[in-house]
DNA sequence: CTTGAACGAAACGCCTCGTTTCGTTATGGT
DNA sequence: ACCATAACGAAACGAGGCGTTTCGTTCAAG
């Protein structure tokens, strides 16, 4: 072999290397697992990625940059929930929000994105025009349900979800995703009533 | 006078200084207005307030500690509404929270210290048990709409407020705090409706 | 009247920051 | 085929914040 025992990562040329772009997201990942948003800097990244500091600082502006990339290349589970009935629509809804954010590294790292866009104003912006697009495509189910009469046609079915998902937000921030299924039947009842008109 | 020109605080001997405690707090919630959470550190603090550090470190444990204490300072507005109607008192309600946010500092500093509360587990516990407090009072006026018989038995006026109250977290946490009184409006109906039950 | 704690100021060693410099690698234009 | 150009990892830079210690002082408590 050409590069016998530790094989170092280097330059392919004039162009970006892949192999160090993918090492620098998996490294950024692993700690914002393991030591969350307090441990992840640039100087822990690189050390970790066994990367320069000057590549990270070529291909992603900040620390925000680079928090925003990991959280987007982490895998979304499905949330457009279709059951039939809206009631029951709105509890898959957010067991399944609730699950994926417990379970895995998703609700860690997105902690961490909301926190870093309460200092950043580029994350802030970038996490806006996220949750608005989520906002868009979630508030499907409850256009399903204004087609079959199961809500009014006066509700705004981003608002709809708008309040489903700032519920959730509120549990995850403050660290009580501890799914009570009665309880998210109680509030999928109350809503799904609300709805109806 | 004694201490003229550049009056200097000292130690009043063998206890602690209140001049220096609300010095500390003054030039603390100064900077997070000013620079927010990026530049509020110990060492910015302490040369605002001509204060020494270790008299800092001395009082407030962390810099978590310290935000708190800014944040339980800040006077708070009345958060339960009576008008006599469930829909219009849960409009009040948000039009309230909006503006109190809004103007003024409570909004900027009530996003640092969600923001700590994600990196700093004190922090996150401190949060967690003071909205829960504020959700038990705030409930008030869902429990008078209960009694009147505008809420049914069955729904929980905790459950309804978390979910108002994750609404205006996410406005406030994407800075869309532009208080759209139709929107509002719309909500409130809407909820109001699921809870008649 | 002595002890000891709190005060502001300054300096400590340590760490991370974002940047610069280095030798190396290999693309892409001429 | 050649060579200017750019990306790579590593190391070192100065700047600045970290949390702590030391200092001379002020004064309450015993």
């Amino acid at each position: 072999m050409t590069n016998a025992g530790t094989s170092r990562r280097r330059s392919i040329g004039a162009q970006r290397n892949p192999e160090s772009q993918q090492a620098i997201l998996k490294a950024a990942e692993a700690i914002l697992m393991e030591d969350g948003l307090a441990g992840f800097s640039i100087e822990a990244v690189a050390r970790r990625a066994h990367a320069g500091k000057p590549t990270i600082y070529r291909w992603w502006p900040s620390r925000a940059a680079l928090l925003l990339d990991v959280y987007h290349h982490q895998k979304h589970v499905e949330r457009v929930p279709d059951t039939g009935s809206l009631e029951t629509d709105i509890i898959a809804f957010l067991t399944a929000l609730f699950g994926y954010w417990r379970d895995g590294n998703a609700g860690a790292i997105f902690r961490s994105v909301i926190a870093e866009a309460q200092t950043d104003v580029k994350a802030t912006d970038a996490l806006r025009a996220y949750v608005l697009d989520r906002f868009s495509q979630s508030a499907e189910f409850v256009r399903r349900a204004q087609a079959r009469g199961e809500a009014a046609d006066w509700v705004s079915p981003e608002l709809a979800i708008e309040l489903l998902a700032g519920f959730a937000w509120n549990r995850l921030l403050t660290s009580r995703l501890d799914d009570n299924p009665e309880e998210l039947q109680r509030l999928a009842r109350q809503i799904s009533l609300g709805l109806k008109g």
